[in-house]
DNA sequence: TCCGTTTTGTTCTCCCGTTCACAAACTCCT
DNA sequence: AGGAGTTTGTGAACGGGAGAACAAAACGGA
C-alpha cells in the first residue's frame, strides 16, 4: 500500500539520476585517495564516464553544492551523496542460497566497505549448514525470520535457483525485508512497497551478442 | 572508427527493446517447454514482467511474426527472436580473473545453454594455472593472443581487481575482441566501435539502500 | 456468406531524460 | 577596484521510450 503520504520528504530525486550517484561516489572516492581536494564538473565527470552537463544536472537535484569559477570541494561533495543515497549508516543484509554465486558474493569485500554488512548466509541444503565462508557462518534458511527480526534486516539477497527464488522472496517479504537484489532467472511479482532490482548476467551477454552480430553483418557490405 | 557504412544492415532496434528481448526470448523457452504452443500478447507480456503492449511494439520492430485473433507461435516466435539477437549461433567467451566471480561465472551452466561457449579461463597469478574449473584449465593471462585467434573470440569477460581491468581491456582490443562485459569497478576506456557493457552490484545495493533510506524517512511522518 | 469476437500492429500523445547554451557567481590578476 | 577568465546551476529545446487507443486482420459460428 505505502500510502504515500503527505510530507512525502524532501525533493524527489529522477530514477535515472539515482543509478548514477553511487558511481559519482566511487569517482569522487578514488579522486579523494588520489589527494584532490577539489574538482571541476568536468574532471568528474570524466572519471565518471558521464557528460559533464549531465553530472551538474543530477548534482543539482541535492543542492548547490559546488563553487562557480572553482568547482567542488571532493570530500564535501562526498559526504553529500554518501548522505543522500543512505551509506553513511550501515545496511544490514541477507544472502539467501550459497552456491556459486552466493560464495562469490559472500567473499565480496566491496560490499562491506561500501556500508553493507552481510549479518547471514542462508541456504536450504543442510549439508553447507555449518560451512564458513568469510567468516560467517551458513546456516538454515528457515532462520530468516528471527534473524531478520534481530538484525532489522531490510534489504536480501537472492542467489537461489530460479525455481526457488519466488519462494524465498515470498517468505523474506512476509517477515519485513522491503528490498530485494535477485540475481535469479525469471519474474519476482512483490506487493508494493517492496524494491526489485534484478541482475541477469545471461541478458547483459545477449545484448552485446545482438551487437556484434550486426557488426559481423555490416563488414560483409 | 568502425566507418557505419551506407548498407548499414536492415532496421535498427531500438536499444531499450534490444535489452529486453532476451526477457521475452527466456519467457518463451519457459512456455516452451510447459508444453505452450501458442500465447497472446497479454500472456508473454505477464510472463515477462512488461505492459502487453509495449511487447507488442517490440516485436513489431523484427517484424509480423503473430496472427491477429490467434496470437503467436511460441516456437516461431522463440526462433525469430533467437535469430534476431544472435544466439543461433555458438558465442565463444573467455573469461579474465578466475577469483571468487571469475569462478562463479565458469561455473554457471546458463551461458552455455544460451549459446555462449566459454572457451578459455585466464589469470595473471601462476599459482592458479593449471587448476581445472568446470572442466577447463586455467591458463596464463599472456595466452590471450593465441586463444583469441584460434577460436575467433569476440565477446571477453572481465572478473579481474579494477586496478588491472583498464590493462586487460586493452590486451583485448588489441587483439580483436570487441565486446567486453565488465565487472570490475570503475569507467573503461575503449575505441569507437567497442562495446562495453558494465555490472556493478554495489550500485544496485546503494539504489535499493536510497530508497529504503526514503521509505523509512516517510514512516515518522 | 456474414457478423461478432479476439488479438495484433500501429498511430498518437505524453513524459522522462539528455544535451545545449547561457546568465549568474566566483577567483585572480592588474 | 575593475575586468578577464572560469565554472556552476538551470531554462529551454530535443529525442526516445511508454502507454492508451484503435483500425485492420483473422477466426468461428450461424
Ligand atoms: N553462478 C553464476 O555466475 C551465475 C550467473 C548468473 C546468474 N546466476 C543465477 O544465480 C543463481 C545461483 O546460481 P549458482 O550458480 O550459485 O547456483 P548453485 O546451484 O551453485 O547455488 C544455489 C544454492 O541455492 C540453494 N538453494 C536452493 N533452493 C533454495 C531455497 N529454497 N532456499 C534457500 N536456498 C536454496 C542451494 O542449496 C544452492 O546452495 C541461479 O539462479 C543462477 O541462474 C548465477
Ligand atoms: N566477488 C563478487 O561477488 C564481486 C561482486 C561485485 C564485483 N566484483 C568485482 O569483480 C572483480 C573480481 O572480484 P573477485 O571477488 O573475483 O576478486 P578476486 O581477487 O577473488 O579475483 C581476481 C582474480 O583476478 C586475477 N588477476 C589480477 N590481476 C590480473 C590481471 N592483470 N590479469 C589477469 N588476471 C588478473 C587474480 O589473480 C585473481 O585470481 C573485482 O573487480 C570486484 O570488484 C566482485
Amino acid at each position: 500500500m505505502t500510502a504515500r503520504t503527505s510530507t512525502e520528504s524532501a525533493r524527489d530525486i529522477p530514477e535515472a539520476t539515482v543509478a548514477r550517484l553511487p558511481v559519482y561516489l566511487r569517482a569522487l572516492t578514488t579522486l579523494s585517495e588520489a589527494g584532490t581536494g577539489t574538482c571541476s564538473s568536468e574532471a568528474l565527470a570524466a572519471a565518471a564516464g558521464v557528460n559533464s552537463a549531465k553530472l551538474r544536472k543530477d548534482l543539482s537535484y541535492l543542492g548547490s553544492y559546488g563553487t562557480r569559477g572553482v568547482g567542488y570541494d571532493v570530500d564535501y561533495l562526498r559526504y553529500q551523496i554518501a548522505r543522500e543515497i543512505g551509506v553513511t549508516q550501515d545496511w544490514p543484509v541477507v544472502i539467501v542460497g550459497i552456491g556459486n554465486l552466493g560464495h562469490a558474493l559472500a567473499n565480496y569485500s566491496g560490499f562491506r566497505s561500501r556500508g553493507f554488512r552481510t549479518v547471514a548466509l542462508l541456504d536450504a541444503d543442510p549439508t553447507r549448514h555449518g560451512e564458513m565462508v568469510a567468516g560467517i557462518e551458513v546456516q538454515p534458511f528457515d532462520d530468516l525470520e528471527s534473524i531478520v527480526a534481530e538484525h532489522g534486516v531490510a534489504i536480501g539477497v537472492i542467489a537461489t535457483p530460479a525455481v526457488a527464488a519466488q519462494a524465498v522472496a515470498d517468505r523474506m517479504v512476509a517477515c519485513g525485508i522491503t528490498s530485494i537484489l535477485n540475481f535469479a532467472a525469471g519474474v519476482l511479482s512483490v506487493p508494493a512497497g517492496v524494491d526489485v532490482r534484478k541482475v541477469d548476467l545471461s541478458v547483459e551477454l545477449q545484448v552485446l551478442a545482438y551487437h556484434e552480430q550486426r557488426k559481423a553483418q555490416g563488414e560483409l557490405a
